[in-house]
DNA sequence: GCAGGTAGCGAAATCGTTTTCGGAAGCGCC
DNA sequence: GGCGCTTCCGAAAACGATTTCGCTACCTGC
């Protein structure tokens, strides 16, 4: 239906190829012509079918962003990546596409890369779909996968510094005179989980403080999430003086937890998040938080794909970003 | 490289034609050759290649979603549409896509739509680009404009009830005894304002309260964008009970300006917001706000592109959608 | 035995590009 | 005039699927 390439050729008495070549800029036509293709094209509206083009080519020029979590949780955290990526995907000549799925189905990412539809993939995930990546890697399929750390040298990855985000965390709640920290852990992010704990445990250590099991609690990727956990910490006695959350989602159930009970943050008990999303700016006082680096997380993880997409035998690589604690009010 | 439909032909010796009218349940092959076809395309792991399935059948079963504003500032409401968008396309076995523009470039999207790389697309704007949406209609492609209500009947678009909305909240405010009540409008959603400004004024009316002018105020749409405003209103002798915030998002910064200026929500000043937004829940006290029916409205809005679809001589429908207030605690 | 019907398969055209290859025309140069 | 070189263009083969049409067997019924 809309116009193509054989209308702008018959129009102008040429033949396709000849059309082609002046759209695409090669030399070996008249700059007559080609001037004469190129109003003619811009008269008509003419776009080249996408379909057409990919098929010839082998490629899309597209590259795609799953999601393998409901995206109500994630939500945050990715409108801070998106810019960053989709910036560097224009650079590179690409367009990012976004892909969800419905029942967190693996196979439907698996028959848009095998079906072509895209040229390389950006795995954003919570949980580990060992299936799924083991997959790609069979296919020779170009993928990293952002936010968390597979342990596997075959796979390129961008994460944060977990564990040196939860050091400067704790370092801060220490130097405030905090013993008794509580920590919040996520289960399903599992070696992002690791390095946070550790993080914990080193400071504690170094500070030469004792570790007590029931401050340490689980919390999950959910509304609300947060909140059975800080109930649990608060019958506790002496109850913690500072509360290390998993991400700031869980920091906002803590503090409205706290809050609702009485207690004033940062005085009685003091807060912390991570991810530094804009979530902590909603609470009163904002929370003091780890902030990620979601620009450059978001390009580089786009520059990964497009590195791979250039020169496929480049090995992968597996990055660990810098973070940095900012203080809100809540710790 | 991935495996193709000759492939298969040549490894089972049928022709290409066979094969493909196996996998597509023809009825003119055997079922001896079928159950070998389907067993060959599972061990290779068989996926048509989108482009050359696209190009023949000239449509692609893909669904276009396009933001034209910063994901930052919709990113909590369009993950409330996602989930019900996702499984209605899922239904109508098309695929939904997300495409964001960086400069809010509507160019790429006419660019999209006339390369054919979808078969329809979903406007979800705030603020008006009546020249796309010309082009779309010069062009025939099938869209649908959600959550903004454009007039012009040769346009699709599903809203939620903003005139009613604000009613519900102005009659729950006037119930509760207020007679001051300011209004904080959002410019760019020219349509939207106008239903709830006039549903402001009405209910205003109605109740025999005559309306000043500086209690209605303007935001925008950028993070704190409600803290201005807010202390405009609480430069006023005497100033309001109760603000109604143009969406949930500056109702936070409302509810933070007010607290931090030591008064007391919801006794000292009252405060709702709008859309029913997950952000509502992150201030203490909880926001009181009109639930818009997020995973309905990202259902329709499937359903009224795929209908286009299929009928494509079916005329525009403008749906309005109703909504619900629900008191959390801030008024 | 023969007309007519059906079942199963393949040949070939087609979608709209890109890209290779060859050819025609024009020119300069010895 | 013949040779080579450049400049510009078109013919044609892909890319990988879908779909139409025709062909061969075989069967059925009389």
């Amino acid at each position: 239906m809309p116009t193509s390439l054989t209308d702008i050729a018959r129009r102008l008495e040429l033949s396709p190829s000849t059309v082609s070549k002046a759209l695409n800029g090669y030399r070996d036509v008249s700059s007559d012509t080609r001037e004469l293709v190129l109003r003619a094209a811009l008269e008509l509206d003419y776009q080249p079918s996408s379909a057409a083009r990919d098929l010839r080519r082998g490629r899309t020029d597209r590259i795609g962003l799953f999601l393998n979590t409901a995206l109500e949780y994630v939500v945050d955290y990715l409108s801070g990546i998106i810019p960053g990526a989709v910036r560097c995907s224009q650079e590179c000549g690409k367009r990012l596409l976004i892909y969800t799925l419905t029942d967190n189905d693996p196979g439907q990412l698996l028959q848009v890369c095998r079906a072509g539809e895209i040229d390389g993939v950006i795995l954003f995930s919570t949980h580990y779909d060992s299936h799924t990546i083991e997959a790609l890697l069979q296919d020779d399929f170009p993928f990293v996968v952002m936010g968390r750390y597979i342990p596997d040298e075959r796979v390129s990855c961008v994460v944060p510094d977990y564990y040196d985000g939860t050091r400067q965390i704790m370092d801060h709640l220490l130097a405030a005179g905090h013993r008794r920290i509580a920590f919040m852990t996520r289960p399903e992010l599992t070696t992002a989980n690791e390095a946070r704990l550790q993080g914990y445990l080193d400071a504690l250590a170094a500070a030469e403080i004792g570790w007590d099991d029931r401050l340490i609690v689980e919390t999950r990727l959910e509304p609300d999430s947060g909140v059975a956990p800080t109930r649990q910490l608060l019958a506790l006695t002496p109850y913690p003086s500072a509360i290390v959350a998993a991400h700031d989602l869980v920091a906002v159930d803590v503090i409205n937890t706290l809050q609702t009970a009485g207690l004033r943050v940062p005085q009685d008990v003091a807060v912390t998040g991570f991810d530094g999303l804009r979530a902590g700016f909603r609470t009163l006082p904002h929370i003091s938080t780890v902030q990620q680096p979601l620009e450059r997380i978001g390009e580089r993880v786009v520059e990964l794909v497009n590195r791979r997409l250039n020169e496929p035998a480049a090995p992968a690589v597996q990055e660990t970003l810098p973070v940095q604690l900012v203080l809100r009010g809540s710790a």
